[in-house]
DNA sequence: AAGTGGTCTAGACCACTCT
DNA sequence: GAGTGGTCTAGACCACTTG
């Protein structure tokens, strides 16, 4: 609790972070000004724009010229079909078909993923992501209960294209980050079916998890998708 | 070639990267201290701070407290093991067996990210690394000549088990960045051979390209392991 | 015009490394 | 102790967004 020998600015990002944690400033509105938050903690501005500037580093937050401090919204970007090259996928957004909806307990893999307790109820979606018709990836999804209550009661018909926005605007689940751990495996007879492949076909795995912006895991995922459409790239300094 | 109205710091880091790319500050030694720099360009020490973080963040230079700002000496980590899991392998470093070295005429595809001239030649070798005495990945790698001559001379025998530090140390080439691309494919009968995996086995298969401090590309490699073997985790934010 | 973040300055003082 | 980079200050001025 102490603060004696610590930098400055790291102090004030690490109050600001919890700050920003709790939910003090819902997205779109923003947080005060540097100047303000300068004063108000008695140090000179400098010292408070390098404290701000860790938290857009860690991408909590974001900074506007002209307009103010924001919390990041959620995550852009996070299609899974960035993983794969498909013949005609030309960047649009894929359509999204959701195959089933069911209440389950969850196994003690997912469990322990989503740090729920043992027994916890979750939703589990099936869901398939095609273009012009032609199926590319399959995803199993498991959303906590009873926060996604409101999911299971709806209808998965009017659920749109893409699912963050969906958590946000139905659960107030904002997903912040995401890990994406690539794997390799086979198809199951099931699984193949829907994506017009043969059984035991081989395909990339991806498990997601994804958390909010308190660190709190809101969805596990499993994608898989044709290993030969598969590419991704890495760049290291 | 003006830099009227551009920030002061973004060009006298354009000026310091060029600095850099030219060869003026070789590795282990320091360039001048942000005291210095910043009186030589006439302006405010924060300001050339700043131009040497846009550096930093490039991933061009290092700096150290109290002993100065170097040149990043070439690529660590970068060992294709790193996208693999394999039982015995706790960290160290796999031994490499090196199968043959040949002069070829480089594919067109080489040749593209080699950016070397039609018809050029080049050092291919064959390359494999086991831990334990079991094999776990397969490489090709190219290598532009004449740049790699004194490679082609020597005797394969002596070139222990990292071939960056062999590079710098016999010809002067720093790694400095690499991209790599993963995909999945299967094994042909004879990498499945060196591999003692059945052929048509599947593989993940990564393809790096590899730049030196300049940009240029200075290896082309693709290395193959086996698919199930395989694992690598990406975050978002 | 008012308010926001971004750039730049000039200087003090601290922490680390080497000799 | 001399020299390096890292922190912090106090303030001027600029560029962008909004009413």
């Amino acid at each position: 609790m102490n603060d004696v020998g610590r930098r400055r600015y790291a102090t004030l990002a690490a109050s600001l972070r919890a700050r920003v944690q709790a939910g003090e400033w819902p997205p779109a509105i923003a947080l005060p000004s540097e100047q303000a938050l300068a004063q108000e903690n008695g140090v000179a501005l400098g010292t408070m724009r390098r404290a701000l500037q860790v938290l857009v580093e860690e991408g909590l937050i974001e900074r506007i010229h002209g307009r103010g401090t924001f919390v990041r919204s959620g995550l852009s970007g996070a299609s899974m079909l960035r993983f794969f090259r498909f013949g005609s996928g030309r960047g649009g957004v894929p359509r999204s078909t959701i195959v089933s909806v069911k209440r389950v307990v969850t196994t003690a893999e997912v469990q322990r993923q989503l740090g729920s307790a043992p027994g916890a109820a979750a939703l589990q979606l099936l869901r398939l992501r095609s273009f012009d018709g032609v199926p590319c990836v399959l995803e199993q999804i498991w959303l906590p209960l009873p926060d996604f209550e409101l999911l299971a009661a709806g209808d998965p018909g009017d659920w749109g294209d893409l699912l963050y926005p969906l958590y946000a605007e139905r659960c107030g689940v904002q997903v912040h980050r995401a890990v994406d751990e690539i794997g390799f495996g086979s198809l199951t007879a099931a699984q193949a079916r829907h994506l017009g492949l043969p059984a035991g076909h081989p395909c990339a795995v991806v498990k997601r998890a994804a958390h909010d912006v308190a660190g709190r895991c809101v969805e596990v995922r499993v994608t898989r998708g044709d290993a030969h459409a598969f590419r991704y790239a890495v760049t290291l300094t």
